[in-house]
DNA sequence: AACCGTCAAGGTGAA
DNA sequence: TTCACCTTGACGGTT
């Protein structure tokens, strides 16, 4: 594969070369500890994983990884307590500044659980986890852009895609200004969800842009080629784009496996259709697959 | 130290 | 109606 100096290129949120040396960024607890043992332990968690972030962060720089998407799981029930409440909190964010000085891409990829559609106390998880994201982000110092993201999927489609939108676009409202600079959408894989061409009126309403996955395209592709598809989402970014890239499991690895899944490894080439974009590349083996895609790829 | 049942959240489709 | 799955397996009690 060739890389265009100046394009991106990553993974998502585990080293495997680190984590054998049990450098991780996701220590977390079931909730019957985080209940005995409160924000004191999860302050400890997060301390640890953010100093171990700062590694994983380092070892990227090293090996010419300059985008990287950081975990969801730095901070252990992040929903319960303010960061800055944390007893470990001045520690946890003089390393976080030392993160947001590298220079490296940094995004986020919050969880299916984020339904920004959603209504009631599901949207009022919503926006605090979303918040929560981009409140990590204002802490490393990271001016408020689509540079780093914070991407997430459109959610269920409650049996009307257009109306969720709309309310999508709505509840967009009730963001944070930061969250709302930073907030990216992503095509989904079933043909029930969401396609590139669907999430169009989100971007024409509120702006936000359209992460292009390859591969969910593949999976529910709507009307447009995949050139159409990542063209149409293309065109909705003000900074360079961020695309998705991985492969099937069940074509390349196991024809037992679900056609959604994930392969450990990368095998079709990426067609940027001339453009230049940020990849992120979901592979099972994280970085060790994008490293025996590109060769030798440390700079 | 290795094993394995279980684990916050919402919506979805397959079993 | 139960269950696995999704962005990203990992926790923790038991052997």
């Amino acid at each position: 594969m060739e890389v265009e100096a100046s394009q991106n290129i990553g993974y998502a949120c585990i080293n495997l070369s680190l984590q054998a040396e049990k450098v991780t960024t996701n220590r977390g607890m079931i909730k019957k500890t985080f209940q005995e043992k409160g924000i004191a332990y999860a302050s400890q968690l997060a301390l640890k994983n953010v100093q171990d972030l700062l590694t994983i962060v380092d070892w990227n720089l090293a090996h010419g990884f300059r985008i990287f998407r950081v975990s969801s799981d730095l901070f252990p029930w992040a929903s319960e307590y303010k960061i800055s409440s944390l007893p470990d909190f001045s520690e946890i964010r003089a390393t976080l500044e030392e993160i947001g000085r590298r220079p490296i891409r940094l995004t986020v990829h919050p969880g299916p659980f984020n339904h920004l559609a959603g209504q009631g106390h599901v949207l009022e998880n919503t926006i605090k986890d979303l918040e929560y994201h981009s409140d990590v982000f204002d802490l490393m110092g990271l001016r408020p852009s689509h540079w780093n993201k914070i991407n997430i999927h459109a959610g269920g489609t409650y049996g009307d895609k257009t109306a969720t939108l709309i309310r999508f676009a709505q509840n967009f409202r009730l963001l944070s200004e930061n969250l709302r600079a930073r907030l990216t959408i992503e095509n989904d894989d079933r043909p029930t969800l969401y396609t590139v061409t669907d999430l169009v009126p989100v971007y024409e309403t509120i702006g936000t842009p359209i992460v292009f996955d390859y591969f969910h395209h593949s999976l529910n592709p709507g009307y447009q080629t995949e050139e159409e598809a990542f063209m149409t989402a293309y065109k909705t970014w003000d900074v360079r784009p961020v695309v998705h890239f991985s492969d099937s499991r069940q074509t390349r690895e196991d024809p037992k496996a679900r056609r959604e899944a994930h392969a450990d490894w990368l095998y079709s080439p990426v067609n940027t259709y001339g453009k230049e974009v940020d990849i992120v590349f979901e592979a099972k083996m994280k970085e060790q697959a994008v490293m025996r895609l590109t060769g030798e790829m440390t700079i």
